[in-house]
DNA sequence: CCAAAAGTGTTAATGCTACACCCATGC
DNA sequence: GCATGGGTGTAGCATTAACACTTTTGG
C-alpha cells in the first residue's frame, strides 16, 4: 500500500481499504448524450472530473447504495434506470490504498432537469473533460452498454419522457447511437418489437406549420429483451 | 484452501468483512454444459455445493486472483477466456457477515480435463444440486452471458478445441444454447462472418463410412464482436 | 451397391433501410 | 396555395432456416 503523501493522507489514515460506488448518469441534454461529473476539490486528482458516488455503507446493498448517493449528494431522484456496469479493482487505481468500485449506469429521462450542486455538471459523453482515476474507462461502458442495448431492449424507455411524438424519440436515439435514425423507421422497427403504443392524442404542430405528431409511449418501463436471438435461434416450438 | 470463507470467520465472525472472486467455469463435457462445483465442508452451508473462488489478496487484481486461485485451488489453468459476470454485495448475502463477491465467467475448451481435487466436481449446468449462498444465481448468469454472447461474438472459439469438425461445433452450440444447431447452417454463419476458416485438413471417416469431415479453426482467439448493430445500425460510410 | 456422414444449392421467410409519395396543418 | 413536418407504401437488400440433393467414404 503506498506510503501516505502529505496532509492529503491526514485524512485517510493508514488501514484505508474499502468499496466505493459509482453511477454513469446519462440523460440526453440538448440533443447530446451528456453524463453527470463532479469536480474534486482535493487531492487525489484535484481539479479533475470524476464520477458521484461514495464509499459503500455497511449495511446498504450495492444498487441501493448508489442510489443513496445520487439523491444525498447530486440530488438526482428520477432514474428510470439503473444497472450494474463493472467492478475495477485493480490494486493501483486509488492512489492513496486499496480501493474497489463498482459502476452503475444510471439513465435519466430527457424531460426531467435535476437540481444539481454547483460543483457538478453535465458533460458531453463524447467530449469527456480530463477525469480522476479510471473514471473515464466507466463512462465508455456505460455508453456502450446503453448503445448495445437500446438495439435488443427496450431501454429507450429511460431516456424519453413518458410521452413523446417520433421525432423527438428519433433525436434521442441518434444522440445515444451517435449516429443518424429515421424517424420513420424507428417507429416501424419499435411498433413490430411492440416496445411503444400510439397514446391516442397528439401534439399540434408548430407555427411553422406540418401535420400534427401523433403521441407514443412505451408499453413498459421496465426493461425487457424485445429482440434476443438475432441469429442461431432456436427452432420453433414443437 | 476454502473457497468460500472458511473456519476462520466463523471462530472470528465480528471481523469478518471483505472481497471475494468466484468463478462460474464452463465447459462442454459429453455434451452438456457443465460447471465446475466444489462441495463445501463445514458451515455455512455444510454440503451444499459452492463456486470455487476465494478471498481476493491484498495486492491483485480481480481477474488475476480469479485466475491464480482457479490454479491453485482447483487446477484449472487452461482457461480460454475470462469475463466479469456480476458482483453481489447484498448485507445478508454471507450469514456471517459482509462480504462482497464478483463472479466471472471462465471457459475450458472441450478437448482438456483438468486434474480436479476430489471435493470438486462438474455438473450438468441445466441440473444444478443445492447450491450454498447466491452462487446458483450466479451460474445461471453465467449461462445467460454464454448463450448470448455466443450469437453475436466469436466465444465459441473458448469451448471448442484449436480444430474441429463442423458437427463437432455444433455439438458444442447445442449444448451450450440448448436447442439444436445444424451443422450446414452453422457452418455459413460463422464462415459469412470470418470467424473460422478451413484448415485444409481433415478427419477419417469412422468405420460406420461417411464422407471424412474438414477441420476448422477459428481465425482468432480473442473475443471479437462479429454481429454487432443487428438493427438500428449505422447509416454506410459517407 | 448401400448406408452413413459431410457438404452444396436453392428456396422461402424475415426484418430491415431507403426513398418516393401522401396527409394535415399554419400562414 | 404552399411550405413544413408527419405518416404510409413499397421495393430492394441482407441474412438465415429448412430441406433436397450431391459427394465421399467404409463395408
Amino acid at each position: 500500500m503506498n506510503p501516505a503523501i502529505g496532509a492529503a493522507a491526514a485524512e485517510r489514515p493508514a488501514a484505508m481499504a474499502g468499496h466505493e460506488v459509482l453511477a454513469v448518469v446519462l440523460q440526453i441534454r440538448d440533443d447530446r448524450l451528456s453524463v453527470l461529473l463532479w469536480r474534486r476539490a482535493r487531492p487525489p486528482f484535484e481539479d479533475r472530473w470524476v464520477l458521484p458516488g461514495g464509499r459503500l455503507g455497511d449495511r446498504e446493498g450495492l444498487g441501493e447504495s448508489v442510489r443513496r448517493q445520487l439523491a444525498q449528494k447530486v440530488d438526482v431522484r428520477d432514474l428510470t434506470h439503473l444497472e450494474q456496469l463493472e467492478t475495477r479493482g485493480e490494486p493501483d487505481r486509488h492512489p492513496y490504498g486499496r480501493m474497489l468500485a463498482t459502476a452503475y449506469l444510471g439513465l435519466v429521462p430527457a424531460d426531467i432537469d435535476p437540481v444539481i450542486p454547483c460543483d457538478t455538471h453535465w458533460h458531453p459523453a463524447s467530449d469527456l473533460p480530463p477525469m480522476g482515476f479510471d473514471h473515464a474507462a466507466m463512462v465508455h461502458s456505460g455508453r456502450r452498454r446503453l448503445r448495445a442495448k437500446l438495439s435488443y431492449t427496450n431501454v429507450g424507455f429511460a431516456l424519453a419522457p413518458p410521452e413523446f411524438t417520433m421525432s423527438q424519440l428519433s433525436r434521442y436515439y441518434r444522440a445515444a447511437l451517435g449516429h443518424d435514425v429515421a424517424a420513420t423507421n424507428l417507429r416501424r422497427v419499435l411498433l413490430r418489437r411492440g416496445q411503444i403504443e400510439e397514446t391516442g392524442e397528439s401534439v399540434p404542430s408548430g407555427r411553422s406549420g406540418g401535420r400534427p405528431a401523433a403521441l407514443f409511449r412505451f408499453r413498459t418501463r421496465r426493461l425487457e429483451i424485445t429482440d434476443a436471438f438475432a441469429v442461431l435461434r432456436p427452432p420453433p416450438e414443437g
